[in-house]
Formats: C-alpha cells, sequence, structure tokens
DNA sequence: TTGGCAATAGTTTACGCAAAGTTTTGGCGG
DNA sequence: CCGCCAAAACTTTGCGTAAACTATTGCCAA
C-alpha cells in the first residue's frame, strides 16, 4: 500500500493546502487565520497553524477583498507628490489609518485634472474602503466619486458639494495672522504670491491678506499669481522684484512658492529679511531648512489626517456628514524679521 | 400584461447587469469591456457599450486580479518618503509603469525594517506582479520577497543576494567625481558625511572619497556618521565645525544630510563656499532650491525607474537576471565654489 | 440509557470576473 | 436547397476566500 504523502503544492500555496496538511477543512483554517466567529479546539488551532508555517501559506487579498466586498485600504489622490506638504499629509494619513487596520495607497495626479479622475477610478476599482481627495483645483469633479459610491473626504478649504465630508483648515484666518506680523514688525507694503487658477472660488487666503491690510488702514498691495512650485515662486520672486516700487513684505501662500521666491532673492542679493521679509504658508519640513528658515503657517497635517481616516470611517458606518475647518498656527522662524 | 422593466440594480452593477440589459450574455461584456479573445459584432458592441454608460459599470479589479493572478500593479517600497530622492523615484516609476499599463503602489517603510517586512507582505498579498525595493540596509532581507515568489529589484548599490534583479548606481565613481571636483578647487582638507549603519557592506561612497584623496596624495579627511536626513545632517554639521581642525570642503553622502550641514554653517556664520564648501549625493530638487545652490551628485532617477521596471516585466517573462550599475552625473552649482 | 444541547468540525455557496468550451447564426459554394 | 464553416454569441467553470448552513462529537442531566 502506498502512502499518498502530502506534498507541497507547486502553485501558490491555498487555504485548501493548508486544510488538507491540517487534517481540517477550510473553514476551520479561515477561523484561525481571522478569528472567525466560532472557537477552535486548541490542538485544531496549532496544527493550522503549523500547517500554515510549513507551507508558508499566505493569504489572497485580491479573494478576500472580493468576497469582502472591501480591502481595508484607503485610497489617497494628492495633486502633486514632490511637494512636502502632501507627502507628510500622505504620511500622516498612513499612521492615521494603520491605527485601524487600514492600509494606504497613495496616488500622484501631477496637477491634472485628467489623472485625477483617472485615480479615482483605479481606487474605487481596487475596491478601496475610502478616498481622502486633495484634489488640483478648488471645486472638484466629484461625479467619479458619486459613480463610484465610495465614502471619501475632501481636502477642502472652501465648502465642499454636497454629500461628502470635507477637512480643510481656516485659510482666511491663517492669512490674517500671517499678515498681521508682518504688520507688527512696520511692514505696509506687503504683497501676496499666490496660485493661478483658483476655479470660481476665491481662495480664502488672498481674502484674510487683504482683510488684514485694510483693517490695519493699509493700501492694498501688489497681488501676483503663479504656480504652487519651486520655479512657480521663482519666477514670481523675479516679477516682484522688477516692480517699480515693491513691497518690503511678501506673503507667500505656499512654502514651495516661497522657497522658490527666496532663490529669486537671494539671486538679486536682497537680504531676508532685513530688505524684504517673507512668510508663507503650510508648515512643510522643507520651510524649516531653508535660509533663512522660513516663517510659516502651518497647516496641522497630524490632525488633517486624523479627522480624514475618521470621517471616513464614520461615513461607511452611516454617521453626519462633517465638515471640519481646523486652525492653523503661525511657526515664527527667522524670515519674517524676528530674532 | 405588465412589461417587466429593467431597472437598475441595488448594489454595484456587475457585468452580470450589464449583460442582462445589453441582451447579451456576461461573456460578450468581457470581450468588449477587454478586447476579448473574440470579436463581437458592432452592433452588439454598441448596445454593450450604451449599457454600461447607462448602468454606471465599472469593473471589479479584485475579481479581476483573483482570476488572473495579476494586478497589473507594481509595488515600491521605499525607506522615507519624505526624502525628495525617493519621492523622485516613485514618480519615475509610476510614469515607467503607466507606460506598460501598470499600476503602481507605494509604501512607506519610516527607516524600520520590520515595516519594510511587513509593507513586502502587504503587497505580495495584493498579487503585485513585482516589488521595487529601496531598502533601509545596504543588505535587506529577501526572505519575504522569496517566499511571496514576486519578482522584484533591488535598489541596491552594493550587489545583491542570488535570485534577484538589481538597478544601482556607482557610488565609488560617483564620490570620487565629486571629491576630484572639490581637489581640483584647490581643497586639501575634505571631510565625509555619511550614514550611521551601513551593516557589513562598506558603502561606496566612502571608498570613492577615500580613494580620490590618496590618488591625489593627499591626507584622510575627517569622517562623521549621522542619519540620512535633515536634522541628522544638521548635526553632523555641528560637529564638524566644532573640530580643532576643520576641514575646508565637506562632501556629504546625501542631500538631506547636506541639507542639515547648510543649515548649521549658515546659522555660525561660515559662508559657503568660501570659507567651507560643499558638495552632495542624490540630485534631489531640493538641491537645486537651497542657497546657496547644492553641486551635487544627481543619480539617474528616471534611467533607474525604467531599468527596474524593465527588469521587472522581464523577470516575469522569466528573462536572464541584470545587476545593472547606472552612472551618475555631477550637477555644478555653487556650494563647491564655482562661479 | 438516552435525549438534548453545547462545542467543534465539515460542506457548500457566492463574490465578479476571464477564458475555455459549446452552441447558434448566417453566408456561401456546390 | 443542402451542407459546411466561420463568425458570433452563449454556457460553464474555477480563481481563494468568508460565512451560512449542516453534521458530528461528547458530556451531562433526567
Amino acid at each position: 500500500m502506498t502512502t499518498a504523502a502530502v506534498q507541497t503544492p507547486r502553485g501558490p500555496v491555498t487555504r485548501k493546502d493548508v486544510a488538507r496538511y491540517a487534517g481540517v477543512s477550510t473553514a476551520v483554517v479561515s477561523y484561525v487565520v481571522n478569528g472567525g466567529p466560532k472557537n477552535v479546539a486548541p490542538a485544531t488551532e496549532a496544527k493550522v497553524r503549523d500547517a500554515i508555517r510549513i507551507l508558508g501559506y499566505r493569504p489572497n487579498a485580491a479573494a478576500r477583498a472580493l468576497k469582502l466586498g472591501s480591502s481595508e485600504t484607503i485610497g489617497v489622490v494628492v495633486p502633486d507628490n514632490t511637494n512636502p506638504f502632501f507627502t507628510q499629509l500622505a504620511h500622516a494619513v498612513e499612521d492615521a489609518a494603520a491605527e485601524l487596520g487600514f492600509g494606504m495607497v497613495l496616488t500622484n495626479s501631477d496637477g491634472s485634472l485628467t489623472r485625477e479622475r483617472k485615480n479615482i477610478r483605479t481606487l474605487a476599482a481596487r475596491q478601496v474602503d475610502g478616498v481622502f481627495l486633495a484634489s488640483c483645483v478648488f471645486d472638484p469633479d466629484v461625479t467619479e466619486l458619486e459613480a463610484s459610491e465610495i465614502p471619501a473626504v475632501l481636502l477642502n478649504n472652501a465648502g465642499s458639494p454636497p454629500g461628502f465630508n470635507s477637512v480643510g483648515v481656516d485659510l482666511e484666518a491663517g492669512a490674517r495672522a500671517a499678515v498681521e506680523h508682518l504688520i507688527g514688525h512696520g511692514h505696509s507694503s506687503i504683497g501676496l504670491a499666490i496660485g493661478t487658477n483658483t476655479g470660481n472660488q476665491l481662495d480664502g487666503r488672498e481674502v484674510g491678506w487683504l482683510a488684514a491690510l485694510r483693517d490695519a488702514g493699509l493700501p492694498d498691495g501688489p497681488m501676483l499669481h503663479g504656480p504652487f512650485s519651486r520655479p512657480g515662486g521663482y519666477e514670481v520672486g523675479k516679477r516682484f522684484l522688477s516692480m517699480a516700487n515693491r513691497p518690503t513684505a511678501i506673503f507667500a501662500s505656499n512654502d514651495m512658492q516661497a522657497i522658490g521666491i527666496l532663490r529669486a532673492l537671494h539671486e538679486a542679493g536682497v537680504r531676508v529679511p532685513d530688505e524684504l521679509a517673507l512668510v508663507s504658508f503650510d508648515g512643510s519640513l522643507d520651510a524649516e531648512y531653508s535660509w533663512p528658515a522660513l516663517t510659516t503657517v502651518a497647516q496641522p497635517v497630524k490632525a488633517m489626517a486624523q479627522a480624514a481616516v475618521r470621517a471616513l470611517v464614520g461615513k461607511g458606518r452611516g454617521e453626519e456628514l462633517q465638515h471640519q475647518i481646523l486652525p492653523t498656527e503661525l511657526i515664527i522662524r527667522q524670515s519674517c524679521g524676528c530674532p
């Protein structure tokens, strides 16, 4: 009589192989693997665990996702992953998600609305349980999200379309704090560097900048538009320098832009903050390590990530929609004129 | 007689719903969706496309992955996604993968080997078709990769374990070029800032640095270890400054470190490059926008990404293993002393 | 001794899709 | 008008899993 030896299967090891090896049914393996609804006798469990170890079984997440209709993952869409603000935000989301046992998959739209839509589609197809969308624009195209019926949280500082959670910061208050700080340093001509295209929505940073100036009885400063990037800021900086009566201070609405402006100033030999002060927005790591270190309006990245993940999970449970506006914090460094 | 109207199903729309609506079988829908092996009559195809549009059908990637045993995705593991070098590398991989119709999922190990292993596991479970591993250490733990039997490419500059493709740069030659450039500027005391723990392997940058000095008949410069991060570089910079006879130039083996060093120098009022020259390694965007702009040994990020993706696809096809060493390029800016 | 009821283990099904296998349709030559 | 063949469409199967459902123990009380 030939003993039918249990041998290692050739392809990937499945639950079935483990079950056969351990001499139990596949269901029992399931229970052992993910603490199923039924108890398993300790001896049986040990056998199963041994079999899993010996055969090198690893669960197939695709099958699990198919069966459950959930991949225990949240998807994140950012417009630019070379911008450290979004990198840090993604990092924070990853941590917050991990705490709830969720993974994260990060996609980058590279400033293109087309790619943004495509990314959302891809994430939806992957059965992510939620999407955190930091859009390229102020009023993102949510048809793709609506169609997918996946809970989503918008990183949106200007009010969201109905049916969506949102997490944002108070742009206006942040900008106001920055500009008021510059006014406190005695500046009376304060320029604004801001994004190129904000759609129909008015950028809160512009509103706050203007309001702070007017409240102080100062004239409106010059405003220049440019992309939220280092090269974009560089160009804006050069344009500020070539102005007839250039401002004595600039509020840049984004760290990347500020770093580009800084470069333009350095090249022109303009000393910061003595000849021209600079305050920016975001509070990314790059602002801390520029020279001089940038005074910046920090967005509470961690809190935003946590709020987003909580909202996502909440919406999954059918909780109320939320529109959270979180406060910013002015981080004083050297570029504003403080010692 | 009641007309049995075809109504929108409640749950997610599946291929079956589309088939019923279009009055065809599910197989035909499949063929239409992904240009199946059989032709479909134009009229039928139009009907199916209409049905897809009207019902808002979106394919379930999990089911597809389960059936095919492939998710048309490659996974990337990086040690630190706040390091712009890895961000740019990931970006390049994403582009290269997209050209082949593959998606990318990026995971971050945060400098922890445990997280690195976990990330590989997660990616494997997700049925990625390949893994691109940029490890925290010089000799990564590949047991997880071997067990998963997923094709992998190691970002490894010091020779890989058997059975794996690798893509790397010639660290030694890059370092040599940097140091020789500094020697060309007349420096005779050139320090090295390098990572803390390189395992058993000797870092090629250390080798190249030393070789360049000795070839020029110069004494070995001082070497300091520190983490590959901005704060790490900051500490290293301060230690360099406090040295009895501090070097007149420093070769930093990483842009982040260099930026930290730069900050320490600025704070101490040491002018760069006049009083102390600095050259770094990586060629990330941050090096271009620091002040002064960093002369840096650029890694060919795009080429590396393309090589990695090609190798991944090649290994999938059972092609020969490859260990590619790509050349670096010295990008001259201001921090070295060039005008 | 036995009925009953936990505790434990086993069987089956469906998730959505792709592809192999099978049947129907239609066009054309003989 | 029939037979044949290819084109088009349809049917079925199985991927690996989770869970509902069913079956087997074994123990204790009546």
